[in-house]
DNA sequence: ACTGGCGGGACGTCCCGTTGAT
DNA sequence: ATCAACGGGACGTCCCGCCAGT
């Protein structure tokens, strides 16, 4: 019989998540020690291990959300939701993604782990693509391929943006943006 | 008087940079130990600190001349030959910039460090891009400043494709830019 | 009143005994962690540190155990009984005598606890091969302290063997023994 | 070029290990913390790990040196002088002995490592102690298998008389070791 | 100019024992 | 009585930079 709710122990979990989310972006995966992530989270170091077995398995599932999150993103909504929804973000989380982009080119054990929890139902982005083009959504005399692609590039760099709190008109953006991949009249 | 020539010195400090530049985009800037360093540069840590004080100020040194690289980039040639000179950009060598686009958010000292050193003949991109309307070779129903920051956007977006070593249609990107930005007929 | 039957307890504390012997006798005293204790006794820490204050203590209680056992073993069965039960004996049992060995060395209080708790009813050796010698059982041109010594020697060298699991012909054993300590025809 | 010479490195090197022997002897491997070994050798983390790859690495130095010593004993000197050479010997040193014994029986990784460096020129005890049967020294109404254990026995229950800091009268010792290995009249 | 031995500090891991809940 | 969450400390590893030596 566990001796605390299940309750307490999902809220322990998420303490620590969101603890260790703003500890990562704010110094970085190498500046978060555990130490600043005791600090942030509020817990020790014991209660932190207890439920993630080391600082690089908090890391990853920090990183699966964050890659849940933004495949879905453009998916569900649309391309302007994804854009409306990337200018909202919060910087320090954006952080993350950055900082799991980093982890990505140096620790192949990362990429593959990674890859490994989020390789179940991620639908191509290609496919949604082509779907909008027989839909009359987008122009169709450039591939589905190289819509998303460059759909793909203005978010991300979008995020970059967004992460640097650099100030952007997402209305201006959207614009241009759709300008690019509308069927010409 | 030196004992050796000037030539030579600056040969070593080229050597030690190019070394430096592989090995931080190898490792990232935390995998890049000194140990490292020394190996991919080929010459030992006593050499190494003869000409840069500490590792951050030859990762420094290096993210100065990125950010030159870049600055000048779209200003000199264009933003075709801006996009064709990024996506044929060594991922290694982009990958150094994103090493610094890290740093740049955790570390408030590097950031004013670099800043000192590329301030110095920073013309804008904004005023670039106005008179490039003025040109008639933009738009000019959104202004300068939110056109400047799409490309850029974009620009950034193809670079991190180009680090993740994702393939790219150049042709096809370069098309769909052109459309967001070009006069509307 | 206890909650329990004082059986039940006795069990517990039986349980735990044989567990943390298997354990130590696997991994030594360090490679013993409470996790593999935990493990190996099926009881919980709690449960574990509730029957024992610390895990030192819990090894103090085998150490007494293993004194007692091997303090008896010549003195009632004599020596052939002496070596045949050591021959017999299980490796991992002996194992923990060893780790004990090792502690006894090292740890001062250690010493101090187990002499404590073993110099109750502890007649010498000595005495016992003195008798013998009288009886005629052993020579008696050497001294009863030195022949004492000299088993003694013979069975630790035995338990070395048995515990590296080191093959051994028992009869040989006896009858080289038997013909240092027998009386010279 | 190296910076110091042979000597001295070897002179650091033979210092390290006489202070790790010593550190080792005295609080066990698990006791001899990496701070304790500091203050006993006299030299840094840095320096340490600079002549040996990590702790395990640095006992199994001493252990490959042990091996070597107690296996050239016997073959070497005879019965007689390995009894007496092991009699005299250092307690502190010999405690290093049995702490190589310990990791020997839990840390199968270390029992492969020191076996390859002790493999190279390990004639059999039993090949010596049969040559010594043909020789009319030792009895041949047993097996010299049987004889170099027994023998091995002694020797290694007077090793832990030893360690213990026992006394022993080694004249008896041999006086009953050599009645029962002699031949018989 | 260049080497590398070395100091010393900080990191992530892991572990023991306490505590409060069941 | 038993459990597991948790605190907090100590360990081995590893790393950066200094400087003595060539």
């Amino acid at each position: 019989v566990p001796k605390v709710s299940q309750d307490h122990l999902d809220a322990r979990r998420q303490q620590i998540l969101a603890g260790a989310q703003r500890c990562f972006a704010q110094h970085g995966y190498t500046g978060a020690t555990v130490a600043r992530l005791e600090q942030e989270i509020g817990l020790s170091r014991g209660a932190i291990f207890n439920y993630f077995p080391s600082k690089q398995e908090l890391f990853l599932a920090l990183a699966i959300e964050v890659n849940r999150r933004y495949g879905r993103l453009l998916l569900e909504g649309g391309v302007e939701a994804a854009i409306r929804a990337m200018a909202a973000e919060d910087p320090e989380w954006l952080g993350v993604v950055f900082e799991v982009h980093g982890k990505l080119r140096h620790d192949p054990d990362f990429v593959r782990r990674l890859d490994e929890a989020s390789d179940a139902a991620r639908p191509t982005l290609q496919d949604w693509f082509e779907a909008k083009q027989a839909n009359g959504t987008f122009r169709d005399d450039v591939s589905g391929r190289d819509l998303g692609r460059f759909v793909t590039m203005v978010l991300n760099g979008l995020a970059l943006r967004v992460v640097g709190e650099e100030e952007t008109d997402v209305d201006a953006t959207l614009k241009l943006l759709h300008d690019a991949v509308a069927p010409r009249q």
